[in-house]
DNA sequence: TCTGGGGTCCTCTGCCCT
DNA sequence: TCTGAGGGCAGAGGACCC
């Protein structure tokens, strides 16, 4: 969106409000228009255009007739046939987040990432620099637009709940004649607070999805205000004792999360739904090899391995089942990964069909690349928060690249990375950088249209 | 006429150990 | 040797977020 900025005259902020939350407008549509400048003024639906995808993001004109985030994209299209439906593609729109990211860290270090497109910045130390926490929010509006040629929102409260409702309440608005240019800032003062938080449904607040507004709505709680009101016990009897005490606090105006910089990631996965269900157990195997080796790629990228190993099936009914197992040393490549999920799925019934397969590593650990780790000078004493010395396994079948590990043939115990496993995987990272991502895979999952990863973070 | 992908956090349950 | 209580942990699943 790039409407004229109409800063308005200055208002008496006190300095006591630290927190920022900014939120790209419709950030995967204004990235696409960007590439594709013929997309400006049409109604767009960034997402999946398969059979079974779903809106990533919907521009205003698009929501004028209803279209949202989450909707099936051809339910999307009966709403909006005149949209245009642009495939995701990730590469772009991390390239603009971490420009995005560099325009925050200019202001305060105290970033917290939420998405690639929001952020929440404390600014308490910013003051002295930048002015009042509304003269922050009005530079970075015109510092992110200077970069990337985005529009944000920026809301302006003493804590996150507040920040977030308040960047919300500063967007653009949906309207059928067209997109109405919002607030672009919106401050609210400690005196607001409460009016402010209460007017909203009950659904505004993070941390009240479809299954717990249910809930409320069963004990007629519709607003922050109505569920201010309700005695404690009622609403721990409800929700649970750990949700129904946080949300009583936030209904209360009460949130006193930091900011925080965002560490280690919990887990990295790669997951897809398949057009039509995956039947056959050679094609289930092969799929969790490909989704196994995309994730070990972009842990050993991101210089991670991890311990537990956890698979994921959709079946064609919806129904979902996990199955994890925690390995005693941690992992990070494709054939140590693709074996732990394969013994996985072959646990799980497979004769219904798999609509959806999802593989993740999680319980992570920061780890040398193959190529530092192999460096003979490494220093013996190691800083605090450097990566963990690798701990291999004995390789007790076959060697790796002596067996299909698709085919089940070897049986390893769910051990860990050999030596072996990781020289093939650098190597393959070797030849991957090199000459494009699919030049050479495992013979069990010869790629066919790009793996998900390479969909959705680019090659 | 269908319902994605990548995450985080929480609760419940079962198992193991003391 | 058996049994029960309780803590810790792992696994499974649910709910939620963007």
């Amino acid at each position: 969106m790039n409407q004229p900025q109409h800063r308005p005259p200055d208002e008496a902020v006190p300095d006591e409000l630290p927190i920022l939350h900014v939120d790209m407008d419709a950030f995967y549509v204004e990235v696409e228009r960007m590439r594709d400048p013929s997309l400006i003024g049409r109604p767009v639906i960034v997402g999946g255009s398969g059979r079974r995808g779903v809106v990533a993001s919907a521009s205003y004109e698009a929501r004028a007739a209803g279209v949202h985030a989450a909707m099936p994209t051809a339910q999307a299209r009966r709403l909006c046939p005149s949209a245009v439906v642009v495939t995701s593609d990730f590469s772009g729109y991390i390239e603009a987040s971490s420009a995005i990211a560099e325009v925050f860290e200019s202001v305060t270090p105290h970033v917290e990432p939420i998405a690639l497109d929001e952020a929440f910045l404390d600014v308490s130390g910013a003051h002295r620099l930048f002015g009042s926490s509304s003269e922050i929010a009005w530079h970075l509006r015109d510092s992110v637009r200077e970069a990337v040629a985005l529009d944000c929102s920026v809301g302006v409260a003493s804590n996150k709940t507040l920040a977030k409702l308040a960047s919300v309440a500063a967007k653009p608005a949906v309207h059928p004649d067209g997109p109405r240019p919002g607030l672009g800032v919106c401050v609210v003062s400690v005196a607001q607070e409460l009016d402010f938080l209460q007017a909203h449904a009950v659904e505004a607040l993070w941390g009240v999805g479809p299954v717990t507004l249910r809930r409320l709505n069963e004990i007629e709680v519709y607003t922050v205000g109505d569920l201010a009101a309700v005695p404690l016990e009622r609403l721990v009897s409800t929700v649970g004792a750990a949700h129904g005490v946080h949300l009583a606090a936030l209904a209360q105006g009460i949130d006193d999360r930091p900011v925080h910089r965002g560490g280690l990631p919990r887990s990295v996965s790669h997951e897809q739904t398949f057009e039509t269900d995956l039947t056959g157990l050679d094609r289930i195997r092969s799929e969790t090899v490909r989704l196994a080796d995309a994730v070990a790629s972009r842990l050993r990228a991101n210089g991670l391995s991890g311990r537990t190993v956890t698979v994921k099936i959709k079946h064609p009914d919806f129904s979902l089942r996990t199955r994890a197992h925690t390995l005693p040393a941690p992992i990070q490549t494709g054939h140590a990964l693709a074996h732990a999920a394969q013994e996985l799925v072959g646990t799980l019934a497979l004769d219904r069909g798999i609509r959806l397969l999802g593989v993740a590593v999680s319980n992570l650990e920061e780890t040398a690349s193959p190529a530092t780790e192999s460096t003979p000078e490494a220093p013996d004493g190691r800083e605090a928060g450097s990566p963990s010395p690798r701990q291999l396994a004995l390789d007790l079948g076959l060697p790796p690249g002596t067996e299909d590990a698709c085919s089940g043939g070897a049986v390893r115990g769910l051990t860990g990375d050999t030596e072996l496993d990781l020289r093939l995987a650098e190597a393959l990272d070797a030849i991957r950088d090199r000459f494009g991502r699919s030049v050479i895979t495992h013979g069990s999952a010869a790629l066919r249209d790009g793996t998900p990863g390479e969909r959705r973070w680019g090659r």
